[in-house]
Order: structure tokens, then C-alpha cells, then sequence
DNA sequence: ATTAAAGTGTTGCATTTGCAACAAAAGTGC
DNA sequence: GCACTTTTGTTGCAAATGCAACACTTTAAT
């Protein structure tokens, strides 16, 4: 079984029950490819099993928006997500393989009447809790004004969530960037000047926050 | 009654054997009051009765950030946002009655397992999923690089979301600036460019969008 | 009705930012 | 190992943005 928060305290072999129930099916995907749009695996859920993937939005000239990265046991799907109109979609990352669940099915009780359908409703919604939270997180880092109060919030945010000052980013500073909404060349900038003031040391990708 | 989502499909009978299920209670707040936050009503999920309350962030150096705006019949809860440390809450904009539930009565069914208990498990879904998809269109605002961008995609996003190119500003134009994170001033010069280009006209919070 | 407070509209100016461009380094595939 | 792609690190410069400041208008409070 994949190691889910939507299948947490749901035991294996209840897992197979839902199996059948919830049409679950895995489908694998090479880098690049697309795992979900508007014309695609629409009305499911899907869940990372290996590999990673990432919503992403191009605009009208090509401007690249990362509005959210799935590893594994991370879960997506157009409930959490406007995949709406063709510019959003989520996209293998690396090669993986994904797993998906009719949403129908998990939002309608069957009528069977499982006990473990409640306790899928209740991961659910706390995992649509937290990404609200990440979400708002992310909103917060957004409206600061400056590159570097958004870097800043954005360490600040990282240390939080890790209880450690020493931040792996899981992504490249171009990734980084496009996260934080700024150009990557005025943002290397900014990252300078605060390793020249002391405020941090990089190695790669690792940062290390000061006081 | 309250007029809102998360009572879809519930009866006003129903309503009342809700009411003492999820410890129901009202509460009348003046503007500017605190209604929610890390020390206050948390657990709880707040409905807006009538009035209007905002979650506000607040900063080290006292900028302020408006994070939500929520209207009669919207619901708000620290399920719906990171009220954790103490710079974010949730207050009064005018005098509001609020309807707060125990949220661990919504997640944890009741031993009396009530019919409806599940139709209002799917309302809260729907109302996390549809938080989300406006969470994710404020993103994607946030993270234009211009001003003249954000503005377009806040215009667009209205647009689409009433199906009408006339836009009813929900708040001042100082608010809008705090919404998209950027500086007043600047914004009112980049409105007065769409103005001059002919994109856009203005009466009072009307905006009207061309083409 | 009067006063106070909040919001709107504008401007000049210093600063920040995005953009374009390029070289070096690191990573990837064959 | 070699070629090729992506990422990192930098810089100059033009353009966009934030800041401060002020007058005027609208709204709210007494």
C-alpha cells in the first residue's frame, strides 16, 4: 500500500476492500509527461506512489508559475486545484507512478456503508486543511513587498515547519524564483547580499540561517 | 436559518437537532473586534450570520495584509488557516453575528450516527475544495511580475468567477493594493494607464473591463 | 450640522527590480 | 569520456516600483 495521509489508520487489508470500491487503478508516467488537465484523468484523485510531480501554469507568454511541487504520498487532483481552463496541469517531474481514485467515490458514501469510507472522509479534509495552510503560507511569503522579505519569510517559513535553521530547498534557485514569484537573477542578487551580511551561508542547496 | 454551504441540503428541522449535536452558539461582535484567534475560539468553526470579518495578518513592522474577506453566510476556523502564532486573526469589519460549531464534532461522526451529519461532511468539502481553487487563483496573481499583470489576472479572475465585465470592487481600492501585495500609490498609477489606454473605466469601485 | 477619520488621486524621486546577456559549473544521456 | 543541457553566478542598464508627501473627496461619528 502507498504510504498516504489519505489512507492513514486504514489497515491493508481494508485497503484492498477500497481497492474495488474506489476503481483505484496505477498508471505510470516518464518525465515530462502529463498526469492531469483539463482533458485528462479528470474527476479523479490522484496519489504519487514513486517519482514526483508538480502543478503548473503557463501563461499566455510562456511564463512558467509552479503553484504547488507532489512528492511521494502527496495527493492532487482538480478538487484541490482550477485545472479549469488549459493553462494548469500537473506534471511528472521524474518518471512516476501515480495512483488513482474516482472522486465520486470518495465523496459519496457508498452504499455499502464502510466503516473505513469515514475514515478516509476525515483524512480528506485534514488534508485539505493543511494545504490551505501551506497555501496561506504561500500568500503570506507573496504580498511581502521585497525580494528579500520574501526570502526571508520564506526561511522563516522553512525553519518553522523543519524546527531547524538549516534548510534543504527541494528544488533548484531557478525553481525557487518562480516559487517565490521574482526573477532569479535579482533574487541571486538579494541571496548575496545576505550571505554577505552575514544573514546566511549556502552549500548548493542547502541554507543555513543565522540566528 | 443561515443562509450558507455548509447547511446544503439540511432541513431547518434538521438544523435544529444540529444545533445541540455541534454545541452551537451565537455571538455579536462590534468592528474591529477580535473574533478568532490563537487564544480565541480556537477549535471552533465561525459562520458569518450577518456582518463582515476579515483574516488579518499582521507584521514585525506593522504592515498589515488581508489574507481573507469573509461575507454572510462564509465560514472561517483555524481548519482554514494558520491562526497558530499570534500575528494572524480573524476580525469584525462591521458589526457581525457569528455562529461558532465545534469542529471535532464535524470531523468525528457522533455515536448517533445522524444522516445528515454525512451531508454536511461533504458541504465542508466542498468548502475547502472551492478555498483552495480561490487560494490558487490569488497565487497565481500574486505571482505576476508586474503591476499591469496583477491587475489584468485580478481583473480576468473577477470576470470569470461572475461572468460579467463589469467588476463591483468587494472592498476599497487601498484594500485591492493590500490584496495584491503591491504599494497604493503605484497601483492607482498603473489604474490611471489602463484608463488613459482605453482597457478599462472606472465609477467609484465600478470597474468596467473592454473587450 | 460639524468635525474627524478614512479613502482617493497625483507627483517627484530614490531605489529596487526585471531583463538581457554571458561565462562557468554541475548534471545528464549516450 | 564527450557532447549537450540545465543551473548557477554575475553584471549593466532601463524600467517599474515603493515611498513620502499633499490636496481633495467621501464616509462615519457625535
Amino acid at each position: 500500500m502507498v504510504n498516504c495521509e489519505l489512507f492513514k489508520d486504514i489497515s491493508d487489508i481494508e485497503f484492498q476492500k477500497i481497492a474495488k470500491c474506489f476503481n483505484v487503478k496505477n498508471i505510470s508516467y516518464k518525465k515530462e509527461q502529463n498526469i492531469l488537465s483539463n482533458t485528462k484523468n479528470a474527476g479523479t484523485v490522484g496519489i504519487v506512489v514513486s517519482g514526483e510531480a508538480q502543478l503548473v501554469h503557463y501563461d499566455y507568454n510562456g511564463n512558467r508559475t509552479i503553484l504547488a511541487e507532489y512528492v511521494e504520498g502527496d495527493v492532487f487532483g482538480d478538487i484541490f486545484s482550477n485545472i479549469g481552463n488549459g493553462e494548469i496541469s500537473v506534471q511528472a517531474k521524474a518518471d512516476s507512478e501515480i495512483m488513482f481514485l474516482d472522486y465520486d467515490h470518495i465523496i459519496n458514501r457508498c452504499k455499502k456503508n464502510c466503516p473505513y469510507h469515514n475514515t478516509i472522509i476525515q483524512n480528506m479534509i485534514g488534508i485539505l486543511s493543511k494545504r490551505i495552510y501551506e497555501q496561506n503560507e504561500r500568500i503570506e511569503i507573496l504580498t511581502k513587498r521585497t525580494i528579500r522579505d520574501k526570502l526571508l519569510k520564506y526561511f522563516n517559513s522553512r525553519i518553522k515547519a523543519t524546527s531547524s535553521r538549516i534548510i534543504y530547498l527541494p528544488f533548484t534557485y531557478t525553481d525557487l524564483a518562480d516559487y517565490l514569484g521574482i526573477d532569479r537573477a535579482a533574487m541571486m542578487r538579494e541571496l548575496k547580499n545576505l550571505k554577505d551580511e552575514g544573514f546566511i551561508t549556502t552549500t548548493g542547496r542547502i541554507i543555513r540561517v543565522k540566528i
